[in-house]
RNA sequence: GCCGGGGUGGCGAAACUGGCUAGACGCGAGGGACUUAAAAUCCCUUGGGGGUAACCCCAUCCGGGUUCAAUUCCCGGCCCCGGCACCA
């Protein structure tokens, strides 16, 4: 039996049902295979989107914003008659997901695959144009088999080393973390403080690539934000390091005080500094060592010994965040003296903690007259402040009230031959010389460090090496990968600075790839970053076996046309993911040095004007939005809010509008009409219109193309106007990339076969949306009084004969124009 | 502190390289039509002030400036968001 239709019953005609339609479509679609890609189709368009990492919770409405976002650019590239690739895939390894299937008491092994089967759920409604046989796992062996053997790779050509190093710990997650992973010295996951542990740490030598990654910076397509971001992270400095004698306590005892000779010698110790000042070196009146610095151990003095030793043991336990802006300096003098290569002046060497062991040498010049930090800490344990750089208003004896450190005004006083220059000529002036003299060398330096991959933790790739007390660090061979992480009960990380494995005998004995004889894995996995840092190499190879990526297909599909995702990874995933590209570039495996040729990021979607978060209990659910207006309206909504770029407000209420657009767009379809002719300004309004969304579209202006579209249809169905099926259909094709459902259904509607995404985009007559009489402005000095219709070409004096000629318009000709600026085509101003 | 991006109606927001009477489009609000009524739909109004009216004045964070013309450019200031930050 079946139930009627409550609308079918009855006389009304057939209203917009997206429930049914979109299930409806979904079908249709697997059915005839709409969103798979033909890898070897014409004009190759590859659209990533950020892959998200399946939490319990389910898909958040940021991540359906960041898809839709690309999905509509997509959609529009096809309908441009671009072969799309726009695959997606799970992030799915990592703290995070290990930390809540702790909190459950439920292993990721479970765990992760129920998340990922209700992701998948929430996304095949969604409506993305995705080619779901292309999906990446990344806690598949199939998958982080490559991820290993990326490892190896950057292992091979030296870039993968082992060292021990003063690394940051999180003691809640009981992890070693990225530079990139600790904000203001805090775990950027959990945010509990950060301490320093001396741990052996497998690391990437990223920092080889800084100038590289630096230098793309410039032509690389993305928001300028993001290029920013990594440029401040990178943090290039271009200054000198400089080379500073200290003086043998033995043999240069008993001259303290005196001036000693201005050679430098060979053989004692040097402290290599770096500046980014070198002009300011006379006035460089003590040397700073980091605490952690290996020469404070030589230099220290014997009377000095117990108060550098308590100083530096108190710093080894302090944590980053103490250590940072705003804190007292505090510091010891180490006993040892120093030569100024410059002045010939002895000067005392300190230790501080002021002072970054990670940044440059380790140890620094003061110049407490130029450096504000310096002239605190010259305050405190009253050193000497002499001045070496003038302003304008300044001479050599003006008293320093603060650190002067204008480097663009100032001139160089006190400082022998170089006096009178100005700052940026005494830089090289005095490098070159001090060059000469064996005492510098002009060097860059950067922020970056090198990249710590290595994590204590279970829920990540097992770092492909092993340990031979005959071979020493042996890599596992291409052949025994992937080295399976092992299902394991036991996988809480302790403190103990080894991964979980640590504790599996089964896992970690394993017998040597080169002699044989019984070895030991390494126990640590890898950073879930790496597992994210080359994923869009492999979407185009799936589901081949036997390479991470195909040579030719990579070559067909990479880089990257079009890659839309959040800031948040700006420096994290996007500097990754650029570097590994580059090193697989060096290997020549990949085509292009740069792997994502445009990039932008996305705006956040905030609700009522705040952040969504769980505690503020603000948090949208897809789901339920869906069930209430359909997957169509949410997607044109989340578009409509604001600029894609910038973000916006979701409003419940709002959502009504887009759906009511949806309602009368079904409406206007439904009943147009074949007979008669269509409207000629209506028409031209729909020419302008497929102009102006597909314009908008590719700017990623979405909420404008919108807009637009909007306002076509209020055009169309002005009052209770019954539209022409010439001026509706066309607009089905517009609306599609942002609502692709009721589309497709419309598009059947108006009795065509296939997919409107294979139908391609409108043709836009140019000669129809010219308006062929134009509106011209008319000002009478500088205020806009008017509009005349003239001409399209019109003289300036036929125009202001038309004016002079209007009666609304001559009333403000109070006089004989002084002056007339014509602007053919805008606007007509008479100055009277 | 340095570097990016912003500040426009009750709200989300438009306005291409200075130029179509700033505020498109949508939400909300008010009024009307249809209806026994409601919903839905359609129409009108909606930055502020003044005027019976045609109209006039003010208004794009604040203060100056350039220009025939400034939301847009320049100088100075305030505020918000994001990145970096004892990085020498």
């Amino acid at each position: 039996m079946t139930v009627p239709h409550p609308l079918a019953s009855s006389e009304e005609p057939v209203g917009y049902d997206p429930t049914a339609v979109e299930a409806k479509w979904r079908a249709r679609w697997a059915e005839r295979g709409t969103n798979t890609t033909d890898l070897n189709g014409p004009r190759p368009f590859y659209q990533l989107m950020m892959f998200p990492y399946p939490s319990a919770e389910g898909l958040h409405i940021g991540n359906l914003y960041a898809f839709t976002g690309n999905d509509i650019h997509g959609r529009f590239q096809r309908q441009q008659g671009h072969t799309v690739l726009e695959p997606l895939g799970y992030d799915a390894f990592g703290i995070h997901s290990e930390n809540f299937a702790l909190k459950m008491g439920v292993h990721p092994m479970e765990l992760i695959p129920r998340n990922v089967a209700n992701f998948r759920r929430q996304l095949d409604r969604a409506g993305l144009m995705v080619d779901w046989r292309r999906a990446v796992d990344t806690t598949d062996p199939a998958y982080y088999k490559w991820t290993q053997w990326v490892f190896l790779k950057l292992y091979e050509r030296g870039l993968a080393y082992k060292k021990q190093a003063a690394v940051n710990w999180c003691p809640s997650c009981k992890t070693v973390l990225a530079n990139e992973q600790v904000e203001g010295g805090a775990c950027e996951r959990c945010k509990t403080t950060v301490e320093q542990r001396a741990l052996e740490q497998w690391f990437f030598r990223i920092t080889e690539y800084a100038e590289r990654l630096l230098r793309n910076l410039d032509w690389i397509d993305w928001s300028d934000s993001t290029r920013m971001a990594q440029r401040n992270w990178l943090g290039r400095s271009e200054g000198a390091e400089l080379r500073f004698r200290v003086l043998d306590p033995l043999t240069d005892a008993g001259s303290a005080g005196v001036m000693v000779s201005q050679e430098i010698t060979s053989g004692s110790t040097v402290i290599p500094v770096f500046t980014t000042r070198p002009d300011t070196i006379f006035g460089a009146t003590y040397l700073v060592l980091a605490p952690e610095h290996p020469a404070v151990e030589q230099v220290t003095t014997s009377e000095q010994r117990a108060a550098v030793e308590a100083y530096r043991e108190t710093a080894r336990k302090q944590d980053i965040v103490s250590r940072q802006v705003n804190k007292d300096k505090t510091g010891v003098f180490t006993g040892a003296y120093a030569v100024n290569p410059a002045s010939g002046e002895m000067i005392p060497v300190w230790t501080a903690d002021y002072v970054l062991m990670g940044y440059g040498t380790g140890a620094i010049m003061a110049v407490p007259g130029h450096d504000e930090r310096d002239f605190e800490f010259a305050e405190k344990f009253n050193l000497p402040i002499p001045r070496v750089v003038a302003g304008p208003d300044d001479n050599a004896h003006t008293p320093l009230a603060a650190a002067y450190t204008d480097d663009a005004d100032g001139r160089l006083v006190n400082s022998d031959q170089f006096d009178g220059l100005a700052v940026a000529d005494a830089k090289r002036q005095v490098t070159d010389w001090l060059t000469q003299r064996g005492a510098a060398k002009p060097v860059t330096s950067f922020r970056l460090r090198d990249w710590c991959v290595s994590r204590q933790r279970y829920w990540g790739p097992p770092i492909p090496i092993i340990y031979c007390d005959a071979c020493g660090t042996v890599p596992v061979p291409e052949k025994d990968l992937p080295v399976v992480l092992p299902n394991v009960p036991d996988y809480k990380p302790d403190n103990s600075g080894v991964g979980p494995l640590a504790r599996h005998e089964a896992f970690y004995h394993a017998p040597c790839p080169t002699c044989g004889k019984r070895a030991r894995r390494e126990t640590d996995v890898s950073d879930t970053f790496l597992d994210s840092a080359w994923y869009f190499l492999r979407y185009p190879s799936v589901p081949r076996d036997d390479v991470p990526f195909d040579a030719e297909t990579t070559k067909r599909w990479l880089p990257v046309s079009a890659y839309i995702g959040g800031n948040e990874h700006a420096v994290l995933h996007l500097l990754y993911a650029r570097f590994i590209n580059m090193v697989m570039f060096d290997a020549g495996l990949v085509p292009a040095e740069e792997p994502f040729v445009k990039f932008r990021a996305h705006g956040m979607i905030i609700r009522d004007g705040s952040k969504m978060s769980k505690s503020r209990g603000n948090v949208v659910n897809p789901d339920s939005i869906m069930d209430q207006w359909g997957a169509d309206t949410l997607r044109t909504y989340l578009m409509f809010i604001g600029p894609f770029e910038e973000g916006g407000d979701f409003r419940d209420q709002s959502i009504s509008g887009v759906r009511r657009f949806l309602d009368r767009l079904w409406a206007s379809v439904r009943d147009a009409q074949a007979d008669g002719t269509p409207d000629t300004d209506v028409m031209r309004k729909l020419h302008q219109t497929i102009k102006k969304v597909g314009g908008d579209i590719a700017a990623l202006s979405y909420n404008t193309a919108i807009a637009a579209m909007m306002e076509y249809m209020n055009a169309l169905r002005r009052g209770e106007r019954v539209p022409h099926v010439a001026e509706a259909a066309p607009l089905v094709s517009l609306v599609a990339p942002f609502a692709p459902h009721i589309a497709e259904e419309l598009w059947e509607m108006l009795g065509n076969a296939g997919s409107v995404f294979d139908a391609g985009w409108p043709t836009v007559d140019e000669a129809l949306a010219r308006e062929d009489a134009l509106e011209l402005v008319v000002q009478v000095n500088g205020k806009t009084r008017g509009k005349v219709k003239v001409p399209r070409d019109v003289t300036q004096d036929t125009a202001l004969a038309a004016v002079q000629g209007d009666v609304n318009l001559a009333k403000f000709l109070t006089g004989p124009p002084k002056k007339v600026i014509y602007v053919p085509g805008r606007l007509l101003n008479i100055v009277v």
